[in-house]
DNA sequence: CTGTTAGCGCTTTCAA
DNA sequence: TTGAAAGCGCTAACAG
């Protein structure tokens, strides 16, 4: 009575026993008129959503999740550096998990150190099951088994424990890329890699070494980058410092093309791609913008974290679902930086 | 290798009966082992943390909020279109937050008409406090108060309500942009402001105007973009096609800024800046790429997110801290699209 | 269809 | 320092 009559301000947030007693009904039918399968009478249910919006009832979440062991919350794991690259993946899975009534708890990893630290807090908070655009060791995976929460990887492989994943066919596309080169009739090759602890930058430099040692080129020279615009533009300066002479450049991502593309231009003074093609991949949206249009390989975002989060809500109704891979090929973006046949 | 009895692997989560019951303790014994400040000897912590260990006990974090009120989560809430341009904000906050033992509950909002299910979700979930960088009106704003949940604004400032918040200052850095431009002797101006519904836009094409009007031009044509880079090359070419003769365009963001660059360059075939100066907002990370070098303000996003990670525990630990808000200054970054004095 | 009754796993008095 | 006991707000049998 202190409050200066600011209205009926609940000091404490209105429970079901609040609405079932302004109801004059049991706490239980509360329960029910907000289950989705609840059964109970019209009227009843009528009488109690009168009263639990004039009392601004909500279901307390931490005590549904505690009770039913279903918390409607799913972790979803990005490596600091892949949040920089796509925030649209991040986006996307947390719009379409929302659609799915189902909220995002959002782990930002900076280094594989903290992936231990992250899983205990995941397990502490219960959620239903975890997207990981973030590296995990057979280990790490194993204790999803352990814990029995459903694991969908995406862009990720494990190494030998089995486990849902999505991914982008690095291995298809780098290898188109490298045909399409091949066929312009490139012939001296350099590769701006990406780091090593990085799935797809591995897999992505390995199959376009394997496809140019099968058409001869077996002293193709590789840098590493750590997939940024200024990796990029090192890269290449490493490159070109060590051979000269170069005609193609194949980046692990598309950032480091476009850092490449600029360094080229500047420090080389080179027409791209008349004097020097480069290619990257993801297809990101800056790599399209007119001073770069970078060729490259677009990652079918939308249909990839439609599949990751279907294969997630899949395997939490069903805990039964067995492994699953979806591999997606990508699209090759023309685009203007290389030449291509 | 089939698992050969990979050991009792708990149907179950252990806990804090099982380690009591293990330790030979009380249940209440192990909650004050794993609290902050709990009285304990330290031969019984040491007797429980080693069968706790064992046991691969952790607290049900559902189970502690529901009792304590506290569960150590903070719900961020961004626009689709900020997302896109801040992935570096996000990561930034969680960081931060993830340093101060606080998960991080995300909801992307696409339009403002999805605002009011997501506070449903977010007192549902009694998160501790929220950080919004998403649009909130003043009955919005009100609701946080009536729920006792601290909430602080990153970039947005309430109309009327009360509200904690943390900015940068796009008057004074959108002015500065303008007197450089007056001073290196521009004097046909054009703007691309953001949207409408944009605080920050809205803020900036303000500041602009007010600027050059104070200068003596007061019918300086303005069209609208969505911050995007295909608006900037939009809202260039209809200012230029409705006004030809202009030699400065001021764009309501970086991303805005660099379409514009690059619809000077292609389409109009105009060198910037000596034909065409075009000055940004923001300093985000392709700004500063070799092809374009925009002129711009960069906000010092570093300090921003610890500002406001910082504003909300203070207040997630006092409920009296007042309103307060928290301007910074943007910093020029000079580049080179645009000519300055 | 409705109410009664047990808990979910934990924190927090309160005595001992 | 320790343990007993009382809930936090809800779901889920189970009777009626």
């Amino acid at each position: 009575m202190d409050q200066p009559a600011k209205s009926t301000q609940p000091l404490r947030r209105a429970t079901s026993y609040d609405v079932a007693r302004a109801a004059g009904v049991s706490q239980s039918a509360v329960s029910r008129c907000f289950a989705p399968g609840g059964s109970i009478a019209p009227a009843t249910r009528k009488r109690i959503e009168k009263v639990a919006a004039e009392l601004g009832y909500r279901p307390n979440a931490l005590a549904q999740g505690l009770i039913s062991g279903r918390t409607n919350m799913v972790a979803v794991l990005i490596s600091s550096a892949t949040n920089l690259y796509y925030p649209e993946v991040l986006e996307e899975l947390t719009r379409r998990l929302t659609e799915r009534d189902t909220r995002v708890l959002l782990f930002s990893l900076r280094s594989e150190g903290e992936v231990d630290d992250v899983l205990d807090q995941v397990w502490r908070h219960s959620v239903d099951g975890v997207i990981s655009a973030a590296r995990l060791s057979d280990a790490q995976i194993q204790l999803f088994e352990d814990h029995r929460v459903p694991l969908v990887l995406y862009n990720r492989m494990p190494a030998k424990a089995r486990a849902a994943s999505v991914c982008c066919d690095s291995a298809a596309g780098e290898t188109e890329l490298v045909e399409r080169l091949l066929a312009a009739g490139h012939r001296n090759f350099g590769i701006i890699a990406g780091p090593a602890d990085s799935y797809v930058g591995e897999e992505r430099r390995r199959a376009a070494l394997d496809r140019l040692a099968a058409a001869g080129f077996d002293k193709v020279p590789v840098v590493r980058g750590d997939f940024s615009y200024t990796g990029g533009g090192e890269g290449l300066r490493q490159l070109m410092a060590d051979q000269p002479g170069l005609d193609a450049i194949i980046c692990g991502n598309d950032q480091m093309a476009i850092g490449a593309i600029d360094a080229a231009r500047e420090h080389f003074k080179l027409t791209i791609p008349d004097d020097l093609s480069i290619v990257g991949f993801d297809g990101t949206a800056p790599a399209s913008w007119s001073s770069y249009r970078v060729t490259s390989i677009r990652q079918p975002v939308r249909r990839m974290t439609e599949a990751a989060v279907s294969m997630l809500i899949e395997r939490i109704e069903n805990d039964t679902v067995s492994a699953e891979r979806r591999l997606f090929a990508g699209e090759l973006v023309a685009g203007a930086s290389a030449r291509i046949g």
